[in-house]
DNA sequence: CTGAAAGCGCTAACAC
DNA sequence: GTGTTAGCGCTTTCAG
C-alpha cells in the first residue's frame, strides 16, 4: 500500500505548489534557496517520510558512494580487521562499502570485479586472491580511470596505489631473532612465491641468514598454501632431513599452530628443540601454549590508510601513485624465547 | 578521455541501425528477439567493451539487488562468519551485499539503517547493537515491506523474520555437563540481559540447575558485557565470596578466557579446582591451554539461513514469518573435563 | 530566489 | 521480431 507511494520531490513541490527542482536544492542545502522556503519544504519532507532516492541520484551524478572492497576470505582475522577499517573511514566521508570474497579463486575474482565495474563503484580495494594470474579485469579499472588500491598482495605490473606491510623488514627481523636466540639451521616455509607479499618475506630471510654470515641452505626452504595440512606436511618433510632444521619461520600462524602442535605430539620441545616463529598475529597465536611469536600487520589501519587512499583518488583525481609501506612489528613470545625460556 | 564515452545501449543501437530496446532486450535474452540479431548485439557489446548500467536499470526496475547487513563489529570470528555466509548465498543469486558495523553503538545503528533505507537495498540482514533500545529505524522497513531478518541478537517486539541459535539449550548443555563433571556451585557471567540472546543462555542455565535439584544462589549470578576486563573483575568478584563457586560458566569466550588466564596466575588449577565453560566457539578456545569448553554456533549456516530467508521473501513477497533456531553444540575441551584430567 | 526542461541509462507497455 | 514512447527520481543548465 504505501509501498507504491514512497514519497518524491515531487509530491512535495505538488503539495507546496513550487516545482522540483526548489525542493532538490532545498534538501542539499543550497544557499540559492531562501532559509525560509528552506525550512518549509524540510519540515514537510519530514512529516511525510521522504527519503532521497539515492539510486536516482546516483544515476544523474554518474557517481555511487560506494566503495568496493574485495578480500579471499572474509572470516579470516586480518582481512575482516581491514574492512573493519576501510568501514570505518568510508562511513564516515559517506561512502558505502560493498564488499566480496573471492575465496582465493581467480575466476570468481574475475567476476566480482566485473560485477563491481557493473555497479558503478567509485573505486576499488582489492588484495588477489591467490591463484589470479591474469590481470585483465583489473587493468580495465586503470583503463576507465577507476581508482584502485591494492592492499597486501599487491600486482605488481599494474601502476597504481599500493599498501602493505614491510614484509622485507618482517622477515628479516624474525629471522635475525632466530639467530639472536642461537639458532643455527633456521628452515622457512613460504606462501606461493608469486605474491610479492611471500617473496619478500624469504627475501628478508635470507638477508638475514647472509648479513649473518650462514650460507642458505635450499632444502631448508619450502613452498607450500599455508593452510594447516601444508604445516603437518612441511614439519614431516623438515625432519626427516638428514640434519633437521633447529628453527621454522613459517609463513603465517596457521601452518606455525599445526607445525608445532604436530612437532610438541611427537616429542619435540618448543623452543628448547626447536624454534618456531609465524607471521600475522592472529589473535589464538598470543594465547596458545607455548605461544607463538609472530609479526603484527596492523590490519585495521591499513583499511583505514586503503579507504583514504581512494577517497582522496575519487574525489581529487590526483595522477600520482604511491606505495605506502607499514611498518611490521616483531611480537616475541614464547615458542622461540629459547634464551630466557632456558635460563628460568 | 574514454572516461567520458562509456558505451550504452543507445550507442550500440545507432552503430546497428536498431532501437535501443531492441538492445536492451538483446542483452537480457529475451527470446523475442531473433538468434541472429542477439548475437550481432552481443558481438559489438562485447568489441565495444560495454557493460549495462545497473544503476540506471536499478532505478527503472526499483529494485537494487542488493541485500544491506549490518553487525556489531565485521571483525570478530562469529560475525564475520555470518557475513561469510550471507555473501556466499547472496553472490550466487545474483545479489550484492552491502555491509557496515555498528560499534555497538545505538546512534551509529540508526544511521546506517537509515542509509540504507535510503540506497533502496532490497532487504536488511542485522544483528543489533548491544545498546539499542528503540526500535523505530527497523520498524521503518516492516511499515514499507521490505524484507528485514534479525540474526543472533533479535528484537521480540518486531514480528519478522529471525534466526537464532538454540542459547537456552547451550545454557542448560553448559550447566549439565558441569552438574555430570561433579560440580557443585555454578555461576553465571551474563552478557546484557536486555538481550533475548543472553537471558535465554541464563534460563537454560537455570533451569538445568533446577531439574538437578540445585537451588539458584542469586550471588553466583552477575551480568555485564562480556569484555575480557569484565571477566578479571568477574572472577574477583566471585572468589571472593564467602562460598566461592566451583564452576563459572561464562556468557562468551573472551570472558572465559581472561577469567581462565587470572585464576590460573592467582594459583588455581583448572578444571581440578574451578570449572570453566565459555560460548561461542572462537578459534582461540580450540588452541589455548587449558583449551575451553565452549558451545559451537554455526555462524556460517546462520549467514547462509538469514540470506536464504530473505532471498525468498524479496523475490516471492511471501507474508508468514518464521524463527529458525539452529541447534546448538556442545564441545568439551580442558577446561571442564575434570573426570577425565582427574583418571589420566 | 525560483521554475522549465532536458537527460542520466535502462525497461516495458503498447503498437505494428 | 522490432520500434516508439514514456518514465524511474533526481540534478542542473538556462531563463527570468
Amino acid at each position: 500500500m504505501d509501498k507504491n507511494t514512497e514519497p518524491t520531490i515531487h509530491d512535495i513541490a505538488h503539495e507546496l505548489n513550487i516545482s522540483a527542482s526548489t525542493v532538490s536544492r532545498a534538501m542539499n542545502d543550497n544557499p540559492r534557496i531562501s532559509l525560509k522556503t528552506r525550512e518549509k519544504i524540510k519540515a514537510l519532507a519530514n512529516s511525510l517520510g521522504y527519503r532521497p532516492n539515492t539510486l536516482a541520484s546516483n544515476l544523474r551524478n554518474k557517481k555511487s558512494n560506494t566503495i568496493g572492497i574485495v578480500v579471499p576470505l572474509i572470516n579470516r582475522h586480518f582481512f575482516s580487521s581491514v574492512i573493519s577499517g576501510v568501514e570505518d573511514v568510508a562511513y564516515k566521508a559517506g561512502y558505502t562499502v560493498v564488499i566480496s570474497q573471492s575465496n582465493d579463486q581467480a575466476d570468481k575474482e574475475i567476476n566480482i570485479v566485473q560485477s563491481m565495474f557493473a555497479n558503478r563503484v567509485d573505486g576499488l580495494i582489492i588484495s588477489i586472491a591467490m591463484q589470479t594470474e591474469t590481470f585483465d579485469h583489473l587493468k580495465l579499472f586503470r583503463r576507465k580511470h577507476i581508482p584502485l588500491v591494492f592492499f597486501d598482495r599487491v600486482v605488481d605490473e599494474i601502476e597504481t596505489d599500493k599498501i602493505v606491510v614491510d614484509d622485507f623488514a618482517g622477515g628479516f627481523k624474525v629471522t635475525q631473532h632466530l639467530i639472536d636466540q642461537g639458532y643455527q639451521r633456521i628452515a622457512h616455509i613460504a606462501g606461493p612465491l608469486n605474491l610479492m607479499t611471500y617473496r619478500e618475506r624469504k627475501n628478508g630471510y635470507r638477508q638475514a641468514l647472509i648479513q649473518n654470515g650462514i650460507t642458505c641452505d635450499e632444502s631448508l626452504v619450502l613452498e607450500n598454501r599455508l593452510t594447516s595440512e601444508d604445516g603437518v606436511n612441511a614439519a614431516k618433510q623438515l625432519m626427516s632431513l638428514a640434519t633437521p632444521p633447529d628453527a621454522i619461520f613459517c609463513g603465517n600462524d596457521t601452518t606455525a599452530l599445526s607445525l608445532m602442535m604436530f612437532l610438541r605430539d611427537k616429542g619435540y620441545r618448543i623452543p628448547r628443540d626447536i624454534g618456531i616463529v609465524g607471521f600475522s598475529n592472529e589473535p589464538f597465536s598470543r594465547v596458545v601454549s607455548p605461544s607463538i611469536t609472530t609479526i603484527a600487520q596492523p590490519g585495521f589501519e591499513m583499511g583505514q590508510k586503503a579507504a583514504e587512499l581512494i577517497i582522496r583518488k575519487i574525489e581529487n583525481k590526483e595522477r600520482t601513485y604511491q606505495t605506502i609501506i607499514l611498518p611490521t612489528e616483531l611480537i616475541i613470545r614464547e615458542s622461540s624465547n629459547r634464551l630466557k625460556s632456558v635460563q628460568s
